[in-house]
DNA sequence: CGTTGGGTTGATCGACCTCAATAAAAGTGG
DNA sequence: CCACTTTTATTGAGGTCGATCAACCCAACG
């Protein structure tokens, strides 16, 4: 039996490093992912002024459907649910924001979904008018920004396509082939995929039943494609994997 | 019986009254609606020098997936389906553009989806190029186009918890709800609502089988919270419509 | 007229949901 | 560190909503 690593998030950052300090965006770590990256120095510059450093406990709340905004964050480390609620309490993530992922891209007055962190997460705090402010001085930043809310669009519909006309097996292969893209452009990761989301948000991202979920994930580990481990799964047939999501 | 107004689109028009020819903004019926609403007076003149009105059919296509993008649009009259389909064949519609949408938002090098006609439609065509420099040069233009993609995300996002999270009796009143609104605010009908596109749209929309879409019609004609009618539905009882579509 | 494309309706089937029980993991307090 | 609770995940059994398959209707059109 081989030794895996265990992909659950090490424990909450006891103290936050970096609460209420002013970022330092040159030794950034998601620097070269986000929309920071390829601002001119004065535009970095401007924008380091503005960040502020915060930390975020797993199960804690960055911000509220339909609550004015008064924020936008841009992910440094941890993982953050994004999710829409209707009246009668079914729910639907509409997204997972991982280190070098913007939060208000759309910078409305108000809220579109809800944010929660899935584990300890650390982000960089603008305030919402401050940093509007800046993007009107920077063209260059708006652009940015536009094309960032593009791609977010496109993202988007490829997932309505995964969620209106994919089957159950078809959508977990493609979120776990998502994810693993997504996580190997981060930190290189290719063969173990983490999950810090519950099976639960993984469902609700999908459009499944949580049992769906479980019972698919069951599937792939006894067809030999992956093995579930702690936090995550490892991927053995990469090739197989994506053949399934129908990419 | 009572008569209804045939809500099909009356036969294509024979020759485009203003093909080629540059648009005219200020007398143009979207004016109000679209991203070019809200311009400066210069913007605008700089626009209509860019414009040049074009016409399609029915069926015509305005562009595909997967091709260079070399048009941006603004919808003047008519209707139109965004679709992407899958390698196997299977389809899923991402929207429907009417009379004020722009196509290609994003300004991306290539289209993420196809546009295809649904009936005789009017537009509002720019040269990719050329529209980027005046956006280039107008922030204003851009802050515009911005909030438009912001807007759009929203609704991309509004529509995976109705595919993901609703049963089909939800789905379809939900569609006509937000189609109902979206009518309203272009020609003021709130009663009849028009249906440019075919069942099987919906149905691809949606994420159901085109007998789902049929079926689900059926019965709310049945309880007679509609009526369907050539071109469309009318719409007997709002209130019950949107109590099914759970708004 | 026959043809064609879109729409409706019925019968049947199956993928996924729901309900329920259990197992495993994670947190809690002594 | 170990009992205990709580949360999360898995697995099974049975039911259902929506898909599929098939027949038919209707209007438009050459």
């Amino acid at each position: 039996m081989a030794a895996f690593r265990d992909l659950r998030p090490t424990a909450p950052l006891a103290p936050c490093p970096n609460a209420n300090k002013h970022a330092d965006c040159v030794q950034c770590t998601v620097r070269t992912l986000s929309v920071c990256a390829a601002l001119e120095p004065d535009e970095a510059g401007a924008l380091e002024k503005l960040a502020r450093g915060m930390c975020f406990d797993a199960h804690q709340t960055l911000f509220r459907q339909d609550e004015p905004a008064n924020s936008v964050y841009n992910i440094t480390s941890g993982a953050i649910r994004l999710s829409k609620v209707l009246p009668d309490g079914r729910c639907q993530v509409v997204g997972f924001a991982l280190p070098g992922d913007f939060l208000g891209l759309a910078m409305s007055d108000c809220n579109v979904f809800s944010a929660d962190a899935l584990t300890a997460t650390t982000v960089c705090q603008f305030r919402r008018e401050a940093f509007s402010d800046l993007v009107d001085e920077k063209p260059h930043l708006l652009r940015r920004l536009h094309g960032a809310v593009s791609h977010e669009l496109s993202l988007a519909h490829d997932q309505m396509c995964i969620i209106g006309r994919r089957t159950g097996d078809e959508k977990v292969a493609a979120f776990l082939v998502g994810l693993r893209e997504r996580w190997s452009r981060i930190d290189g990761s290719s063969v173990d995929i983490a999950l810090p989301m519950t099976r639960q948000d993984i469902a609700d991202f999908l459009g499944l039943a949580i049992e769906t979920v479980s019972r698919k994930f069951s599937l792939l580990a006894k067809q030999k494609v992956i093995v579930i481990i702690p936090g995550g799964v490892r991927v053995l047939d990469v090739a197989q994997l994506k053949v399934l999501a129908k990419v």
